[in-house]
DNA sequence: TTGCTCCTCACGTCACGTGAGGTGGC
DNA sequence: TTGCTCCTCACGTCACGTGAGGTGGC
């Protein structure tokens, strides 16, 4: 309840020898990126670095890049940091969907209630784009940029 | 009009030497990005590499990511393709909040005309979330993009 | 022929993982 | 004392750029 933490995920508990045995990799490698700013653990007293799992679990991400990927090190933070804001997009897309189905159900509802049926003419009821429509969360992705332009 | 290119960036062009010029690398490191598939650009008859504008500004990129950024070619090859789907999510969240804006001046519009003015209690007209009227397009960026974010 | 293209091979440099060696606090 | 931690230095391996060397078609 007043744990500091809101899931042990984030408390640091783990000292660089275990964090090295559950992250697979050399205590000197942890060292190493925790100086490049890779994976920054907390310390204990000033002294040893304490690691969360969250840091281990980042840490098996950044040798799954660089060991089956062969991405270097310099290439892994900037991967890491696109990571982070295409999940921002991709929660704020999911968001924005949510909220134009809703809103759209308000119009349709609004629109119904206005006796005489759909008045198609008015452009009162929003048709929905074919782009939008069709829209599937992330693809694949290969050759899906192609933008149909439609000129309505 | 009856040109099989849209624009003169996608017409391949340039020869390797030319390209190497344009680019400022190495013709091998040209022909090294086309094994791997970094960059390959068209051929003539077969034999001889033709770039395009589109592959020159491919290759100035990559020459940055690798020079400036210090990441390896499988990085760039791994960033270049999130960047991609970054885009795509981005102009999609443009897109939706633009259809979520007009579908509210119609839902808007629609309470308006139903006399007594605005009945909350109804629940029918939509409450805007605070993350989503937050949210900025990709902070970190020149912001040109910036939405007035007119409210009404 | 000249000047381009193509290719493969080899070398130099640099990044990075890891071992060695020596220190200090529970 | 033992077993951990901390650090720096050095070495081996690998990725990658680039030069050399030799080919073939306008």
């Amino acid at each position: 309840m007043s744990n500091p933490y809101e899931l042990s995920d984030d408390m640091p508990v783990y000292v660089i020898s275990v964090a090295a045995q559950l992250s697979g990799m050399h205590p000197q490698t942890l060292r190493a990126y925790d100086r490049l700013g890779l994976v920054s653990p907390g310390r204990s007293q000033g002294r040893g670095r304490r690691y969360s799992m969250r840091d281990i679990l980042a840490l098996r991400e950044i040798q799954r890049l660089s060991q089956e990927e062969g991405v270097n090190l310099s290439g892994i933070k900037l991967i890491l940091d696109q990571l982070r804001e295409l999940e921002q997009a991709r929660r704020l897309i999911t968001e924005l969907r949510v909220e134009l189905e809703s809103t759209r159900a308000v119009a349709a509802r609004l629109a119904e209630l206005r006796r005489g049926g759909t008045d198609t003419r008015s452009g009162l009821v929003p048709v929905r784009s074919a782009r939008v429509a069709a829209w599937e969360p992330m693809t694949g992705q290969p050759s899906g940029t192609e933008q149909p332009r439609g000129d309505k």
